[in-house]
Order: structure tokens, then C-alpha cells, then sequence
DNA sequence: CCTCCTTTGAAGGAT
DNA sequence: ATCCTTCAAAGGAGG
């Protein structure tokens, strides 16, 4: 993407835009347009997920245009250097250096990215562009910033105008309740809402009280002709696929609300789940805010948001699992070496990896197919979604990729030294074994001692994994 | 209660 | 360079 930082922090040594597909046979990814979540999970229910690479009724030609085969170098050369070149527009300068910490929609300049359709960014962007900030912008400095800035490019102009017409200007000492209590209406302008709020995309159950039952659903998407579930009618419960196009936004204030939905990178901190965390952060207000919500050492420096300590929805105590239950009850029994294995954990926060652009797919996409298919079990939803990842056309994917590798980039500013090893559990976690074995054979038996051995050395045998250690 | 399932993609280590 | 493994989300199912 243009630089965040500026410079050329674009490459993050992922080539990942337009990565070629598995061969999953061309004739099922033509997916015809009028494919519906019933027949996927039809296909689903009725092979087990056989993905019979049948040909179906496809005829879709436009589809299979639009998704050459191989995905791969054309495309994916083509991506990056229109990245590149846009980051090189004149409006792309709206990137270079700190004159962009002032505008909010730092990721604008991607929108005119080649993955949309025209190419050019809508007037309602630039609209949005043009909006006076009120901005704290030492803060905006920071990755955080600039994190909360992508999340939520309109938040801002949003605080803005609420401050101007709410007289919000008390927010100097803002009590949680205080923001809680500005929720999403004040935010929903239509005329607000900005192309770019695919990048805060997400499913609307981050925003919106609650999911309308499926019985409710009311319009049907025009491509697929699947029903969607209503949705308020200035908020899109899509991504914008064309310029102008309204995109949802989960409330912005949603990571500090307590919700039901489930946020990206949810910090959960008593109870306290969020999807990213948004620019309303931005001001000096929230730290204090954050001070009281967030344990010290998750709360960023007062004043000054620095890239270390910067709390961001990666982060993950070990209690997330807990939350509800532990939470609860953990006041009733809190043993000691619950405690101690507490405070044990609470030493690393669990930062968690950034999502791919498939899972920000089906972040979004999630609640859809369910509420169509009315099936809850996620493997199948994940079926599902699967097939309708590539059935997606370029551009649509194109924009999940842009949008996974913004959240990577912005991940790895905010954690420059975490590795995704850093998750890896041990040395043969509990994770996955199971289907790793079955996928990669029979001779796991075999292969593991030899793989204990030569991951840890035989100096280091109490990393080793059961057999291994025999 | 914990793990599996199921998907794709990213990342890192091993070969 | 390629292969293998793990993890990211999600929630029902099953041990």
C-alpha cells in the first residue's frame, strides 16, 4: 500500500495480492451468478464437501473472464505496481511523510487502487477528503494512529462533527460510558460514509445491536441473488463495489463497546472485546480511557502512542477463553494457582496473527451464510465460503488482499518484533495435530521423532514431544 | 472442557 | 526453491 510509514514500508516480503488459486477445477470456480447458499450447502450436505469439480451450469462466461485461471504473476505485477503507481499519484503524496498524519483517510489513495473497477475514487471520497480534521495529530504519528486511521478513516470527521454539534469539546475528560454512549447513530451518515470503509468491513453484528433473524431478510443481492438480511438503508452491508457505493460500518466506537459480535483482534480484557481499535483514539482523552479499561500494561505512554505498548486488538490475554465463564466465577473461585498461572500468562500477551485476506472474507461474508443457509456449523459455513472465496471476481478478492495486507502491515509496525512463531505452540502444540497427521500420512510416527530431533537438538530434548522423547 | 472440523493465506522452519 | 506445519475466525459436534 503507499506508504504508511512513508517510505517504502510497502513490502512486507508478501506477494500475497492475487496469489494463484489452487486447482480447484475452473468449471466450479465459475460459480454462476445466481448461485445461492442453499445450493452450496446443498453441495456441501449432499458429498460431504466432495468438491466434485463438476461443471456447473456455469456459463457464467463474464465470471470466468474476469478470473483467469491462473492467478498469479500477470496479475498479481499488475497489483503491485498500480500500487506502486498510486502511491505515486500526485494525491497519493496525501501519504508522503507526515502531512498525511492530518487526514484521517489514509488509505485513500488505495482506493483508487486498480482493484476497483474504475479506478477512481468516488466523489463521495473525495468529499470526505476534503472534510476539516480535528485531529490530535502527535498522535496520529504513531502506527497506532495510523492503525485506528485505516480502521475507521471517517472516525475523526465523525468526532468532529460531533463535537461541533453535540459540543462534545467536554471530552477532555471523557468517561468510557461518556464514548460508549455515542454510538453508532452519530456515526452513520450516509454522506459520511467513506469508500474506504471496507477496511473496516467486518460483519454488521459488530455494529449493529443485533443480527436481524433470517426471517427478516428482506432484499436479495442483485449477483447472486441470495436474500440478504435487511440492513439499515444507509448502511451497506457490503463492501462498496463500486465508487459512491456505501460501504457498512461497524460502529466505529465498537472496540469500546462491549459486543456480542466478534471483533478481528479482539482485546478482551475483562470482559472488554472490540473489533480495531478506531481513530476515535486519537485524542488524548482515550488514553485516559484507555487507562481505565485496559490493564497497564496494555495502555499506551499518556500522550504519546508508541509503537511498543500500543494496545491493538491482536492482542489477546491468555483469559480470553475465560471471559464469560472465568470472569464470572473467577471472583467466586479464584484459586492461587489460578492466579499465579494468571499472572504467568499476562507476562506475554498473546498477539495474534493478522488475517488473511480469506479471513477477512469471511469475517464479513460469515453472518450472510449463515443467516442464508440457516446452518450454524462452521465447517460447512466454511465450506461454503470457501467456494464463494473463489468465485469472487479479481477485484472483489483484490480488496481483501489490499485489505490483509494492510492489517499485516499495520501489525507489524505496531509489533515489530512478533513473529508469528511467536504463536506456535511448543514444539508439537495440541493444535491441528490431528488433521496434519491424518493429511500428511502415515509415517508421522516416523517423521516426528526426527523432526523433535532436528527442530530442537538433543540439547534440547525437554522440548521434545511424547514419542519423540521415548 | 477441550479439541476437531473446515476453509484460505501468511509465515517460518526444514529439507 | 520447495515442502510442511501452524495459526488466524467461527461455532457446532463429539469425546
Amino acid at each position: 500500500m503507499p506508504q504508511l510509514n512513508g517510505g517504502g514500508g510497502d513490502d512486507l516480503g508478501a506477494n500475497d495480492e492475487m496469489i494463484s488459486f489452487k486447482d480447484e477445477g475452473e468449471q466450479e470456480e465459475k460459480i454462476s451468478e445466481i448461485s445461492s447458499a442453499e445450493r452450496d450447502l446443498a453441495d456441501v450436505k449432499s458429498s460431504l464437501v466432495n468438491e466434485s469439480e463438476t461443471p456447473q451450469n456455469s456459463s457464467s462466461d463474464s465470471e470466468a473472464e474476469r478470473r483467469p485461471p491462473p492467478r498469479s504473476e500477470s496479475f498479481r505485477d499488475k497489483s503491485r505496481d498500480s500500487l506502486e503507481d498510486a502511491a505515486k499519484r500526485p494525491d497519493g503524496g496525501l501519504f508522503k511523510g507526515p502531512a498525511y498524519g492530518g487526514y484521517p483517510f489514509i488509505m485513500i489513495p488505495d482506493l483508487t487502487s486498480p482493484y476497483l473497477p474504475n479506478g477512481s475514487l468516488s466523489p463521495t471520497a473525495r468529499t470526505c477528503v476534503n472534510v476539516p480534521l480535528d485531529l490530535h495529530l502527535a498522535s496520529c504519528c504513531s502506527p497506532f494512529m495510523q492503525y485506528l486511521q485505516m480502521k475507521w478513516p471517517l472516525l475523526d470527521v465523525q468526532a468532529g462533527s460531533l463535537q461541533s454539534r453535540q459540543g462534545l469539546k467536554d471530552t477532555r475528560s471523557p468517561s468510557p460510558a461518556h464514548i460508549v454512549s455515542n454510538k453508532v447513530p452519530v456515526v452513520q451518515h450516509p454522506h459520511h460514509v467513506h469508500p474506504l470503509t471496507p477496511l473496516i468491513t467486518y460483519s454488521n453484528e459488530h455494529f449493529t445491536p443485533g443480527n436481524p433473524p433470517p426471517h427478516l431478510q428482506a432484499d436479495v443481492d442483485p449477483k447472486t441473488g441470495i436474500p440478504r438480511p435487511p440492513h439499515p438503508p444507509d448502511i451497506s452491508p457490503y463492501y462498496p463495489l463500486s465508487p459512491g457505493a456505501v460501504g457498512q460500518i461497524p460502529h466505529p466506537l465498537g472496540w469500546l463497546v462491549p459486543q456480542q459480535g466478534q471483533p478481528v483482534y479482539p482485546i478482551t480484557t475483562g470482559g472488554f472485546r472490540h473489533p480495531y481499535p478506531t481513530a476515535l483514539t486519537v485524542n488524548a482523552s482515550m488514553s485516559s480511557f484507555l487507562s481505565s479499561r485496559f490493564p497497564p500494561h496494555m495502555v499506551p505512554p499518556h500522550h504519546s502512542l508508541h509503537t511498543t505498548g500500543i494496545p491493538h486488538p491482536a492482542i489477546v490475554t491468555p483469559t480470553v477463553k475465560q471471559e464469560s465463564s472465568q470472569s464470572d466465577m473467577g471472583s467466586l473461585h479464584s484459586s492461587k494457582h489460578q492466579d499465579s498461572k494468571k499472572e504467568e500468562e499476562k507476562k506475554k500477551p498473546h498477539i495474534k496473527k493478522p488475517l488473511n485476506a480469506f479471513m477477512l472474507y469471511m469475517k464479513e461474508m460469515r453472518a450472510k451464510v449463515v443467516a442464508e443457509c440457516t446452518l450454524k456449523e462452521s465447517a460447512a459455513i466454511n465450506q461454503i465460503l470457501g467456494r464463494r472465496w473463489h468465485a469472487l471476481s479479481r477485484e472483489e478478492q483484490a480488496k481483501y488482499y489490499e485489505l490483509a495486507r494492510k492489517e499485516r502491515q499495520l501489525h507489524m509496525q505496531l509489533y515489530p518484533g512478533w513473529s508469528a512463531r511467536d504463536n506456535y505452540v511448543g514444539a508439537y502444540g495440541k493444535k491441528k495435530k490431528r488433521k496434519r497427521e491424518k493429511q500428511q500420512g502415515e509415517a508421522n510416527d516416523l517423521s516426528a521423532p526426527k523432526k523433535c530431533r532436528a527442530r530442537f537438538g538433543l540439547d534440547q530434548q525437554n522440548n521434545w514431544c511424547g514419542p519423540c522423547s521415548l
